[in-house]
DNA sequence: TGTACATCAGTGAACGCGCGTTCACTGATGTAC
DNA sequence: TGTACATCAGTGAACGCGCGTTCACTGATGTAC
């Protein structure tokens, strides 16, 4: 009742934006409560509308999910360069993996449904637009980034020759690997490019098989167990505590 | 017109099995074309019959899936357990290492919907009931008797004091690890359970990946690509060639 | 070997439901003069 | 400051569709005597 005055014609815009944004919140829950599929008949249903209003925000159905998808993909990348943000301190570039790694799964464990999405096995008569990739990418950079700069500080240590990975023989793998590295932010013959790469994918193998419930009845310390794998994934790429 | 006769009763039951096989295959023909959700009245269809004669052999759609789920499990399980068997020469743990994980990986590659169905996200609205566990530890187990046979015989290097994890000092995840190892055929006490553990949840991230798209427009070389996945694996388990 | 009965596969209609999307509409909010 | 018009959110009915499941039925296959 004894708001400022809004500034004209942005009351109506408003209003717009948070209907939308609740739309949005109503459409998670429902992903997350059932599982079930998206429905916009639904979603209407929970907001007290009738379902055909929902077109006054988006188009499809198909649109809805699409703005799912960005919104979990700008959140989990956002939620990891806050953690890297936070955890780095000079030279820190352990503390930095781990907290990147450790805040990763965390997310998922809190926004199994967003996880899903994103994450999960591609969604039945769906297709994610291109307006999907570059969010996609935000979360990979930001655990790109600590171990980059740990490179570029020399403070990766190579892996003796015991149990170093000859080079591919493979020249267009090769190349591939290389261009990986320079969008990422690795020099361009980075060393470790392949096994961050490894480490990336060991650690959505860890969250999907946690959130997926793939270790039920199997393992039960399961933050000990992430730890665990985070610090073995640290080892083999090189970064070492205190080096 | 020229067949042996079949044993009385049996002719009821053959054609019995064999429809129960065929509607096994159009469901996964279903799930694997349009990557839809599972429809009875789909498969149906497809078989030119009435939707209700689907329950004379299923009775009801969740009971078709956890066929289709079982089914994908003991399939690539056995796939494992053959990879396994192919490359068993004497002593040659690293060989079975590699062919059991290319086997799994081309299984993925060639069934992606059977894939999903059994390690991807949860299907909304259904709830695996107890007879997958045993199937879906199938795989698993294959892959553990590469390595544990290895352990066995002695041709596990420890890792250096550089790389190694300092053991954990969590007492109940020690003793799940030693659960797990008993149950996979592992020492109780084996040193490398949980890099195997590790390397298990990496193999199914990198599948993952690679089955759901996550490598598109960034690694084309994906064959290579895998192989030096296993490779990094091996070493990290210690499992090296012809040592 | 032939007959009487039981079993079973498949039919076709129906139940009750939910879905995405469209369309013409009402009434409230914003804009231009 | 007041009026005329344009924009927009939300309604309610409808379209056409697909779904899982049930039920009483027909006719063919198997079984017992």
């Amino acid at each position: 009742m004894t708001d400022e005055k809004p500034p004209a014609r942005s009351i109506r815009a408003r209003v717009r934006a948070e209907m939308t944004e609740e739309i949005k919140q109503v459409a998670l829950g429902h992903l997350a409560r059932d599982g079930s599929a998206l429905s916009l008949r639904a979603v209407a249903r929970d907001m007290g509308m009738v379902s055909s209003a929902i077109y006054r925000y988006f188009p499809s159905r198909d649109e809805l999910l699409t703005a799912l998808i960005i919104d979990a993909y700008e959140s989990l990348g956002e939620t990891a360069e806050t953690a890297d943000r936070d955890a780095d301190r000079q030279d820190a570039y352990l503390a930095r993996w781990f907290s990147v790694g450790h805040a990763i799964r965390r997310w998922a464990l809190a926004r199994p449904a967003e996880y899903a999405l994103i994450y999960g096995s591609p969604i039945p008569g769906y297709s994610a637009p291109v307006d999907t990739v570059a969010p996609a990418t935000r979360t990979l950079a930001a655990m790109a980034r600590c171990v980059a700069d740990a490179e570029a500080a020399g403070k990766v240590k190579e892996p003796d020759s015991a149990i170093a990975l000859p080079p591919t023989e493979n020249a267009d793998y090769a190349a591939e690997l290389r261009a990986v590295a320079s969008a990422l932010g690795f020099a361009e013959d980075s060393k470790v490019i392949e096994r961050f790469l490894s480490a990336v994918t060991h650690v959505f193998g860890a969250v999907n098989f946690e959130v997926f419930g793939r270790l039920n009845n199997a393992i039960d310390q399961r933050g000990e167990w992430f730890d665990r794998q985070l610090r073995l994934l640290a080892t083999t790429m090189g970064i070492n505590p205190q080096q």
